[in-house]
DNA sequence: CACCATTTTGCATACGTTTGCAATTTAACC
DNA sequence: GGTTAAATTGCAAACGTATGCAAAATGGTG
């Protein structure tokens, strides 16, 4: 019932030896005769003794815990993404410490002196804005930061995302190909790097066959704003005939209205194409198009980024994106040409 | 760029008074006159000082950090769950440090000399069998523990369920009133109380009319098992025509795979009902009838129940459920007798 | 055995805080 | 103003570990 701390003084002392040897048993890169790192083992064992994070942390100054800030999980994609996350850096001996910051502005000032309360080794950020002056921060706290999934344009700052320019492009190229005349965009939150390149690259294809979009509305990642973006889409004058969602999440909200709302058939009436390829776009009851993001690519390279960050100091931070294919299923028909 | 530690001794000499000052400044129940607190406080606001939580924690013994022990995120429970855990213990100034455990035996035992090693204050389970031997190792420590969502029979272990045995029978009583005849179940891992329990109560409420489940398979709250055991169903000589299953997660792929691998229509030809009304029942793709797991009541009471022991030492853990209604949606045809 | 190079070991200090204790200041009251 | 009680403050000792330095032990070689 009591709290039994055993301290490495306590090991020390039980197996004949100092404390700075008990230390160096349990230190990796340490010197110790195997005679001593028998004796110390086996009295640690014999005590329970296992090595206390935070005085270590004191001394070393890493603490080996990773702050993943991260605002909403609804959206599937971003548990993944922490299960993935999580799996990973456990097996390198880091750990991580959530942040949950709705992205309400002054929170967030909160959350970030948190963060350095705490002497996390490194910082990941997911679905969260990160604003300059906060990024300016935690450099200037000299804490490595990874965007996941989101880019920032001027910023010196880490970030891997899939290549969301080319995707939206994919998309478009695509939609075109099955014959599509009204188009449709449904974006992520412009305010996010992934919601305008997306939808850059999407323009950018329809322009390059001299269309634009018949329509474009901020769905800022959320079912009800992008329900609500349907609905006013198939009652305007011009009605798509196809819709880009900006991602899957909102692409089953756009989904889920066009057929049990307003009585449409997918992909009939209106084909729809999401983007991220959650584990619930294969699912039989969307079978939803949508471009792929290379989760497990991409959180190999966010920790390997930071890692690199925090042991090897102050390497240059780049700026990794992972091509992404174009899954196509049962929400889009088939391309004009290739129907054999 | 440089890590440019401010301690508070540096904030001590700039504000002109002890380090012990500066301490208790930033101390909740310390004393300090107003005026060294605001000549504290400015000084600090200028060098950018905030308290150092390793070494507050070594000292105090208190690291402010809860252990969660959580093995799938594939389920939409559980990230809603850590998001509105991570939340509420932010507001009261405590963390999440993630451990992601598959529930593989010996890997369980490195979580676990982990969750020691950073000293938390507590541990909340989630999703995984904690096994007695661990639960034991925790309590020789003297880190409090809750489960979530998943209680234990001997062990004097805190835990928060929803009232799982009333909600089988629930289940039970309500296929029986819409006039099914044969219903069968596929369960929540047998290896959890919560399967368990559910199952229970569920097969108490047929008996106590006299009936019994056509089938029970295990689904291992896997959905490819859940496929599987719906498949083997419907194979069977003598096929339900109502299936409850273990919880939503499943129960998706069991509306699935009847409607769109077998070309069963659902209610009509097999009604279902899971467990937990996350927010993907609600949505008009599936329309699930399913038990509420009231989760914001069950995230608040296993904060309450671990701050408590954290705070209060050592209170006798409780196991706390709350009862859930059941939400009759799409997936299940009209009771008999309501039908106006 | 003597000599040197190498490895191992212990000592002592430092990391940045909290907190008991005693000294000091402030407040309060007659 | 003097006396006493209360609040504030500084000193110094922890908390449990890592690590530079010097001493000691080890090993290899002539």
């Amino acid at each position: 019932m009591q709290a039994e701390k055993v301290t490495s003084l306590q090991v020390a002392e039980r197996a004949g030896v100092s404390q700075s040897a008990v230390s160096r048993v349990f230190t990796p890169g340490a010197s110790a005769s195997s005679k001593t790192a028998e004796k110390v083992r086996k009295a640690a064992a014999e005590l329970g003794y296992r090595p206390n994070m935070m005085a270590r942390a004191m001394i070393t100054g890493k603490s080996r815990i990773i702050g993943l800030v991260v605002a909403y999980l609804d959206n599937q994609f971003y548990p993944l993404a922490l299960e993935r996350l999580s799996n990973a850096l456990q097996a390198k001996g880091y750990h991580i410490l959530v942040f949950t910051a709705n992205n309400a502005r002054d929170h967030i000032e909160g959350v970030i002196a948190d963060l350095l309360d705490y002497q996390v080794d490194g910082i990941i950020t997911a679905s969260v804005g990160m604003t300059n002056d906060l990024t300016a921060r935690c450099e200037a706290a000299g804490i490595p930061v990874v965007m996941f999934n989101r880019s920032q344009d001027g910023a010196s700052i880490g970030s891997v995302t899939s290549a969301n320019i080319a995707g939206g492009r994919k998309v478009a190229e695509f939609l075109l190909s099955c014959g599509h005349q009204n188009i449709a965009h449904i974006s992520g939150w412009e305010g996010s790097s992934t919601g305008r390149d997306r939808q850059k690259g999407f323009v950018d294809g329809l322009a390059d066959a001299g269309k634009k979009p018949c329509s474009v509305i901020d769905g800022m990642y959320d079912r009800g704003t992008a329900a609500q973006a349907t609905r006013d889409m198939m009652a305007a004058n011009e009605k798509p005939d196809a819709i880009f969602v900006g991602n899957d999440h909102m692409a089953f909200a756009v989904v889920d209205t066009l057929r049990h709302e307003l009585g449409l058939r997918v992909p009939e009436d209106v084909a729809v194409v999401g983007y991220d390829d959650v584990p619930l776009a294969a699912w039989p009851a969307y079978q939803l198009t949508t471009v792929r993001q290379p989760l497990s690519r991409m959180v190999d390279a966010s920790i390997d980024m930071l890692l690199a960050q925090i042991t090897q100091g102050e390497i240059a931070p780049s700026r990794i994106e992972f091509d992404g294919p174009l899954i196509t299923r049962g929400t889009t028909r088939e391309p004009k040409g290739t129907s054999q």
